[in-house]
DNA sequence: CTTTATTATTGCGAGATTTGCATCAACAAA
DNA sequence: TTTGTTGATGCAAATCTCGCAATAATAAAG
């Protein structure tokens, strides 16, 4: 049993099967056909019986024969198949993604990409999944997803992360503000204004990031009220009861009862990673990276 | 493309797909290392693209490996049970077969071969068909059938055939008859007798042989009465209408209305042959015929 | 930090396998 | 009888495969 049949020796037996006749089969094979001959000998000795019935001048399938041919004839397209299957994943072609996203990358920059990329790739299903910065970090850990587009920077040994954006931030203000009289604002502007922002359990790594920025400034943020969600948030603001600050990304969504100014200053900016595991060597992941860091600049 | 891969090849790559770990798997494959290696990095070259990821000192399946072992993880079984599936058929122990038989083989030769042919052969299924002996010469040249017990001898360079029994024939009469007193006939002694035979379309062969014996010894057969089934036949002749003859076979089914007593001569016997087309490899024919010609003797 | 142990890969020569060419034996058709 | 076609076989060259030994990478242990 130590010889098993090559795949070719089984294709052999398949077309000699159907031509019934070794030297059109050879033909077909770009074989000789003694080494045909041989290898269905072979083949036959290595299962043990006979499969074709041969005079010098006929040749015929024993019912042994038939019932192995039978159950063969789609054993090659099967494995053909197979390897097709697994070539067009090797070739990000197809497989899956799944792709965790936060608030900021869920307006422009995670659709784009997804989109460009579904065009490329349309066998890849891309599994798509809210999830705030930090619980990113832990989904990806646990192989739950393959990307994440995260608040950044974020730098790990284990990991891999481009920057795909470092926006302006906007301070939003009521209409009407004293503010606005500015065209642009500096950090220590917000200094004596209540600020209005997401509170921590949901907006974590950004309220982090806000203050980390302001004290390396010297000024510390007066966080006059919370809310949980960005409607609540900009009616807080509309009514006058203090301003916030959002990324470029968000502004333009913002209804028409509140202003914006750009917080004019090299350090301020919100910056958006995409980062994925360094040992996730997926071919889906790496085009899809490709994807994301050469999207056309939006106008 | 003119590489493809041994069966043995595609089964080391399942192996190392579940150990993942090159040393552990050559061992499994009772090979040396470096060939396994050898034999994965050939695959990976044939098929064009990388199905492990190997350091030194960890081996992990591509997303594309993944893919190739799920659909190649039964090719094997499959290939084998192929194997085993024409194996049973090449040596006669699965298949199947059409058996053709006339009256005289209904009664005792046909039944008891099926039954011990069955009982060594459990897993070939047997059709059996009622044919008279000229309408299987037809069915076996069509290939309809693939065994006929039919009324012999018959010779035929496409054909097989041995005989199977060559059985006394008897002379069927009324209780009370006159030849009765006699304890065997000799066939002169029917040149007088009013026969009741079956009729030609029904009994063709029979009918034909019958002739032949007779008009070798010089006697003329006066054919009576024609019926065209054994109650009816037996009817006539209980009725004191005629007498007829039977082979030895069939004279433990008649009733008690009805004499017999045995015609002694050579040549007035009934011969059964089983016929076969010579170009029918099956090993199963070969198989039933061995069964058929070492039947135990009857009482 | 060094040593040790374990891993997969590579170089190489011996042996096995496969191939193509030439030839043969069987047999059907002319 | 001749001719042509079939599958099988002898043989030598080319190719492939294997096992042994050595190597490079790296994790674990001292």
């Amino acid at each position: 049993m130590s010889n098993a049949p090559g795949l070719d020796t089984i294709h052999s037996f398949l077309i000699v099967a159907e031509e019934l006749n070794f030297r059109r089969s050879a033909e077909r094979l770009n074989l000789d056909q003694s080494a045909l001959t041989r290898r269905i000998q072979k083949l036959e000795h290595s299962i043990g019986f006979k499969l074709l019935e041969r005079t010098t001048r006929e040749v015929a399938l024993t019912q042994a024969g038939q019932s192995f041919y039978k159950d063969n004839a789609h054993l090659l397209t099967r494995y053909a198949e197979s390897i097709e299957g697994a070539r067009r994943i090797a070739e990000g072609k197809a497989g899956h993604l799944r792709i965790a996203y936060m608030a900021f990358a869920a307006t422009e920059l995670m659709p784009s990409a997804v989109a460009r990329f579904r065009q490329a790739h349309p066998h890849v299903d891309v599994a798509l999944q809210y999830i705030r910065t930090q619980g990113q970090k832990l989904a990806l850990a646990n192989d739950e997803v393959d990307l994440g587009y995260m608040i950044g920077p974020f730098e790990h040994p284990d990991y891999n992360s481009v920057m795909l954006s470092s926006e302006t931030l906007y301070v939003v203000t009521p209409l009407n503000h004293p503010l606005l009289r500015k065209f642009s604002i500096s950090p220590t502007d917000l200094a004596e204004q209540d600020l209005i922002l997401g509170d921590m359990r949901e907006w974590e790594e950004y309220r982090r990031r806000l203050n980390d920025l302001f004290n390396a400034e010297g000024i510390e943020l007066q966080v006059g009220l919370e809310a949980s969600n960005t409607l609540a948030l900009l009616g807080l603001v509309a009514a006058g009861l203090g301003i916030t600050v959002y990324p470029e990304s968000l502004i333009g969504f913002l209804g028409r009862s509140v202003e914006v100014r750009p917080i004019v200053h090299s350090q301020f900016r919100s910056r958006t990673v995409l980062t994925w595991k360094k040992s996730n060597h997926s071919e889906q992941v790496r085009a899809f990276v490709e994807v994301a860091k050469n999207l056309p600049a939006r106008h």
